[in-house]
DNA sequence: GCCGTTTTCGGCCCGACTGTTTTCAGTCG
């Protein structure tokens, strides 16, 4: 069966190969491509069903792409993509992945020194071959030769999980706050946008003294080797191997370039688009008139949004998804906000064996961050080596009432985090799961079932009365291990008819609810909680991970329950429950 | 290859840095 996944890597793929053939990435046909693919992951419509003519309705698929997508569906592939793949075989493909060789100088080696794999260009390297094309010299062998050995440290398309990159930006951009040169600093790029994993780390500086701030980035200890300095903006690589970029600019324009060095790329060629139909330019530096050269404004990214009548658009909408129509409407979605949150609902003690902190001292600390209500949901006995048994679970309820006196402001629920098996069963028999006022059902186990059955364990244990919220919905572990295969559409369906919310589990590595699955879940009207999944009192700041998560998805704050008013909340828990 | 209050052809975002060049091409973001 063809599948969403396989249809937009393919089209990829073809992207890929057509850069090759047509000398760059810039090319009208790429670039077509691109927009047809941006066009496809923002749709929530099952692109797998759709007719032709549905496909062209989409934003950048034409006729030529459309009949494309329906070859992929009926064959698999594109009779196109085959001839390009005998032309630019996987070894010779493989070479892209090498930092400053582009597809100009890659088919220039082919066609004049027959280099087709990575063996041949080291050995045309080692003969000091490259010197003599045009273009090229015995410095550029030198680069290319530093490049590859430093592929699987940092190649361009290797990409780091968020939970790695986010603290080296933030101590980054800490230690620049503290030179006496430097005004401003923000980490912008993917990881403002809070992509699940980054390429790069960007950094943008306000400073007047841009030579101090140069010289102090590409010294610090942490790197392992500077790629490029120049004036305003200087690369480096990190000893860990995660490349991180600086770029300096002056107050009047930071948030020209705070814009622009957010991204996404997509999101600034549509604002461009807007600024030329107004007759006038936008760059990092600001938007200005073409013909007087005045500049219209720069110093905040929601003046330029102004200036190009449009609502300021948060820096998690900014995939080119949608979202600059929407703003141009005034219909942008209320997105939630971490000072919405009003309790955590997915939250452990050290009675689950991966805890690490005392019930006390964990519901210490939800008091003190002002929650009016949190649910302790300590891992169900089938999670062998964690899990609670009947008798502890029951030896926690009384405590935690117990405990309830003590906080007449934070309403504490007794939950149990229970675990999906194979057949979408839970740990414990349904009189006693009812006896929880909360439950989130995970999965944890038999990550390798196909779709189907991933599919309808699900589905079984939203049917389950006791269930009131999918944990960490599809298991993955960005970077690490791919989630659990689910047919998406079915499962929102129906956690939406059986009033099952979907978690969006706020744990770095996890992010789970992926934003692809919530926007099918809004579709479907589902109604979602945010969660830390705290183990440990220093895990409950996830929440803002969690939050921004959910924005990358769409959510408005009414469609998230631990939102809602204590009473509101507590109804609508118990209306599943019966 | 896509698209259209410059509509069926002729456009398609913009700039920094590097290495090779004496004015620019390639790469990258």
């Amino acid at each position: 069966m063809t599948t969403r996944a396989h249809i937009i890597a393919t089209l990829s793929e073809l992207r890929l190969l057509m850069t090759l053939e047509e000398g760059g990435p810039q090319a009208f046909r790429v670039r077509a491509y691109d927009n047809a693919i941006q066009g496809l992951e923002s749709t929530t419509a099952d692109i797998a069903t759709l007719s032709e003519s549905e496909l062209v309705a989409l934003k950048g698929v034409g006729k030529s792409t459309a009949s494309k997508i329906r070859e992929i569906i009926e064959t698999g592939t594109i009779k196109k993509l085959e001839g390009l793949r005998e032309k630019y075989p996987p070894e010779f493909v493989n070479l892209t992945r090498i930092p400053g060789l582009g597809p100009k100088t890659l088919v220039m080696l082919r066609d004049r020194l027959d280099i087709h794999n990575l063996d041949d260009l080291k050995a045309a390297l080692a003969a000091e071959k490259l010197r003599d094309l045009p273009g090229l010299g015995a410095k550029s062998e030198e680069k290319i030769g530093q490049a590859i050995e430093r592929l699987g440290l940092h190649g361009k398309d290797t990409r780091t999980p968020i939970v790695e990159a986010l603290p080296i930006a933030r101590a980054t951009v800490a230690q620049l706050l503290e030179l006496p040169e430097v005004r401003r600093a923000d980490y912008c790029g993917s990881l403002r946008r809070f992509r699940e994993d980054i390429g790069d780390i960007d950094i943008l500086v306000s400073s007047t003294r841009a030579e101090a701030v140069m010289e102090f980035f590409t010294t610090m200890p942490e790197v392992a080797d500077v790629i490029g300095r120049g004036e305003t903006k200087s690369s480096i690589v990190t000893r860990r191997g995660i490349q991180m970029d600086l770029r300096v600019v002056r107050p009047a324009e930071y948030g020209a370039a705070l814009l622009y060095f957010t991204g996404s790329k997509t999101h600034n060629i549509h604002l461009r688009q807007l600024a030329i139909d107004r007759g006038w330019q936008l760059n990092e530096y600001g938007l200005s008139d073409v013909e007087s050269g005045e500049v219209v404004a720069s110093k905040t990214e929601k003046d330029i949004y102004a200036a190009l009548d449009l609502a300021f658009v948060p820096p998690t909408l900014r995939e080119d998804g949608g979202e600059i129509e929407k703003a141009a409407a005034g219909e942008l979605p209320k997105l939630v906000q971490l000072k919405d949150i009003k309790g955590d609902l997915h939250y452990h003690t050290d009675l689950s064996g991966d805890g690490r902190e005392p019930l006390e001292r964990m519901v210490e600390a939800a008091a003190a961050r002002g929650y009016s209500y949190l649910a302790i949901t300590d891992h169900g006995e089938d999670l062998t080596i964690n899990g609670a048994s009947r008798r502890q679970m029951l030896a926690q309820r009384k405590k935690i009432a117990r405990l309830q006196e003590e906080y007449p402001d934070l309403r504490l629920l007794h939950g149990c985090e229970l675990n999906m098996g194979r057949d979408g069963s839970v740990d414990y028999d349904l009189d006693f799961v009812l006896g929880f006022d909360w439950t989130v059902a995970s999965v944890h186990s038999y990550f390798d079932l196909d779709r189907d059955q991933q599919t309808e364990r699900v589905l079984q244990a939203m049917a389950n009365p006791g269930v009131s919220a999918i944990g960490h919905l599809s298991g993955r572990y960005i970077g690490r291990r791919p989630g659990i295969e689910l047919d998406l559409e079915a499962v929102m369906e129906a956690a939406a008819a059986t009033g099952t919310a979907i978690e969006i589990n706020g744990a770095l590595q996890r992010l789970d609810a992926t934003p692809e699955a919530i926007r099918i879940g809004i579709k479907h009207g589902v109604t979602f909680v945010i969660d830390t999944d705290s183990h440990h009192t220093r895990e409950l700041g996830r929440m803002e991970y969690g939050v921004l998560n959910a924005q990358r998805g769409w959510v408005e704050r009414s469609m998230v329950a631990n939102t809602w008013p204590t009473s509101t909340f507590l109804k609508w828990v118990a209306s599943k429950r019966g």
